[in-house]
DNA sequence: GCATCAATCTTTACACTGTCAAGTTTCGAG
DNA sequence: CTCGAAACTTGACAGTGTAAAGATTGATGC
């Protein structure tokens, strides 16, 4: 049997294996037995390579917080402004998680909003999506020549981030038809003046 | 043992043990056995009033809204004008959940945001909290004699909702620090204009 | 006052879960 | 070639949700 040892890359097969199983079954089949299985390897195998459930759970998390992140990215390598890129975010924030629902909840669902972020850390530093709209905006600053204070500019951002999270929220959990027109429901422009 | 058979409200009895233990060790730890020992009732008996765990989750959490509606009608019954009742609304919104992150997710981390919303139900007339909100929304349209397409309506209703609840979301889940001058965050009064 | 019945609760059992401990295989450095 | 560490297996355990079958109870009709 020299199959059954030494995988090859076991921990990035685990990591897909947890996707397809989110994917086609939803994030409440997912269990670290079934994640094996997938991988044709025993039921705790796993564990050489993670901690915890909870840790291979937040590994998921940062793969599906790539595929977010590069559709956010899109939004502002396609923009002719930073104020464009920063309401184009807002529509691809929702956008995504309008077709993947599933992901919303997945991503959001847990105790900690992805493993970046975490109670007391410096989320600031460490959250990719956090940071892009960060930079974005104050890039929108300087070609508009605005100039705000620190904590302005923390509310600024904290609503731009707010409103396409809970429109995303919404639309996820709550079955309300933001599919269809969506797009008049950002306020990013209001927000914005 | 005349004790152990018809306990009385076994229903209401495992409604607050569950959300005593929530409040004491986290929605990870609500189990149905856990919850039947703390009645001091065999693990099986909660069978006789909820037909699933799920349904006796779901009464939990209808309990919890029941707590948040009547933050948000104080806000409501304590406001001068409707424009007013619409700003404190948001305010209450964000401050319960503020004050009790854990509430947050554990009433919106689920499948289904609540009992009362389903996908594809007709959340509209169930929700209380939405329905409260629609309300209040109408008496601000009145008051102020402004007239909006059913369409722009909604919209209107969507942006007020998505600001307040991703408000919270971000405070509960990110660890970001709303808590102190939250009140500046919230955009309800520039989305009335 | 008594039998009966449905509701409520208990007991037992099962499959599934995460996790740990101990053993087995394999790779690669010395 | 050896041998230690990394990767994986096997076996076990407690905890979980749930179903089936039996026990207890209060209420109802006679």
């Amino acid at each position: 049997m020299s199959d059954h040892y030494h995988h090859g890359n076991l921990r990035q097969a685990l990591i897909d294996a947890g996707v397809k199983i989110i994917n086609e079954s939803g994030e409440e089949n997912l269990s670290l037995r079934k994640v094996a299985a997938l991988c044709e390897v025993s039921h705790a195998a796993p564990y050489s390579h993670f901690k915890d459930k909870e840790e291979l759970v937040e590994a998921i998390k940062a793969h599906v917080t790539g595929q977010f992140m590069t559709e956010l990215e899109k939004a502002v390598s396609e923009a002719s402004s930073a104020e464009k890129a920063l309401v184009d975010m807002g529509r691809n924030y929702v956008a995504f998680f309008v077709r993947r629902p599933d992901y919303f909840k997945f991503l959001f669902s847990g105790q900690n909003i992805v493993a970046h972020i975490q109670p007391g850390k410096d989320y600031e530093e460490d959250y990719p999506p956090f940071v892009l709209l960060k930079e974005t905006y104050q890039k929108y600053l300087a070609e508009n020549k605005i100039s705000r204070t620190k904590e302005e500019q923390e509310v600024d951002i904290l609503k731009l981030w707010s409103s396409a999270h809970g429109l995303a929220s919404i639309a996820c959990m709550s079955g309300v038809e933001v599919s269809f027109d969506w797009e008049k429901k950002i306020a990013t422009e209001e927000l914005l003046r």
